[in-house]
DNA sequence: GCTTCGAAGTTTAGCTCTGAAGTCTTACGA
DNA sequence: TCGTAAGACTTCAGAGCTAAACTTCGAAGC
């Protein structure tokens, strides 16, 4: 038994390691729960090199997309944006201060109310949101082109159950991880 | 128009802003790879609370599981441990070190291979694999447990269909993202 | 046997995030 | 109208990561 070059354990190999470590696991569930990891890895890889090769990091394309999808006038205040992205405040403001000087986003104070600050997207902003969207879309596609209709419909619906009891048992708890819808 | 306290956008509002800016978009498709990202991220926040529980990190979590996934004698280098988590070497240097200093693992040179370096699960860091493991299987299995067993089935075979097309699709990027199985 | 090359880990510099403390503005009550 | 409190954002210190330089050991060639 020399060196083994493995580099990661198929999912396969993973399933059966875990019922030879412990017994107490229905093999069904690990089966969906591991796959359902794995996957979100993969897609999150893919999404970097995307937005990477638009000379974008995926913390700038998330700040973009929440900046689009919250409608015209496409402006919020770094308290909303960190909420909304599932990060601190402290990490918006550097966030927002690398985007500024790229030309992403503006950065003004309200005048209105001169607590609130206003961060909204500029036009070159919105053309990286879209062309990343581009990219995003056409993978996406890719990725479920095996699946036919009836298969998809019922995988969203599936999925969206899955997620209303998660976040049903979950109130709002206090850990914070990165967004990446 | 007064400041709304929104949170979070609801999948189904963030689909329906995905069509308003953005219409070459299949719903469906979006429908799909929403939830997805999103159960993801609350499952993750989760599994951090459980092993917060237990005065563990996520990151000791996943060293603890590739080594006792590995089978016995439940050792590993810093190297293949890195590989099989995704991140850099100098990161497993870091945490081995601080996992050594709480007694969870061993480090020792291999006297057989000087270059080489073995890291090897303790009893109280199989102990704390083990009481995270039953914390996670109950968790997943509320998790599932409105879908049936034809449901189950389904869900775990498309889950596997979809990475293995995606991992077809890239043979081994260069992007490193965090382990999360 | 010495030298050179390659592989495995560690060290260093720099980046991004968190948590806590600090600053500034507005709102409210005496 | 003044002082105090609350809210929004920023600043600061520290943790954990990546990329790249460095160190050490073992293997291959001359």
């Amino acid at each position: 038994m020399a060196d083994t070059p493995d580099a990661e354990p198929s999912i396969e190999e993973q399933i059966a390691a875990y019922q030879r470590e412990f017994q107490d696991l229905d093999p069904q569930v690990e089966q969906i729960v591991s796959a359902l990891g794995r996957l979100n890895r993969r897609m999150n890889v893919a999404y970097n090199r995307q937005t990477a090769a638009l000379d974008l990091t995926n913390a700038e394309w998330e700040v973009l997309k929440a900046l689009v999808l919250s409608g015209a006038p496409y402006r919020l205040g770094p308290g909303e944006l960190a909420r909304r992205l599932g990060l601190t405040p402290a990490a918006m403001t550097h966030r927002i201060d690398r985007m500024v000087a790229e030309g992403l986003v503006t950065r003004d104070r309200d005048e209105a109310n001169r607590v609130r600050v206003i961060v909204e997207i500029t036009p070159e902003g919105r053309e990286k949101w879209l062309d990343a969207m581009r990219l995003a879309s056409v993978f996406e596609e890719e990725l479920l082109q095996d699946l036919d209709g009836g298969e998809r419909n019922k995988l969203g619906e599936v999925l969206t159950r899955l997620l209303r009891r998660v976040e049903d048992a979950q109130p709002d708890a206090e850990g914070r991880l990165a967004d990446l819808d």
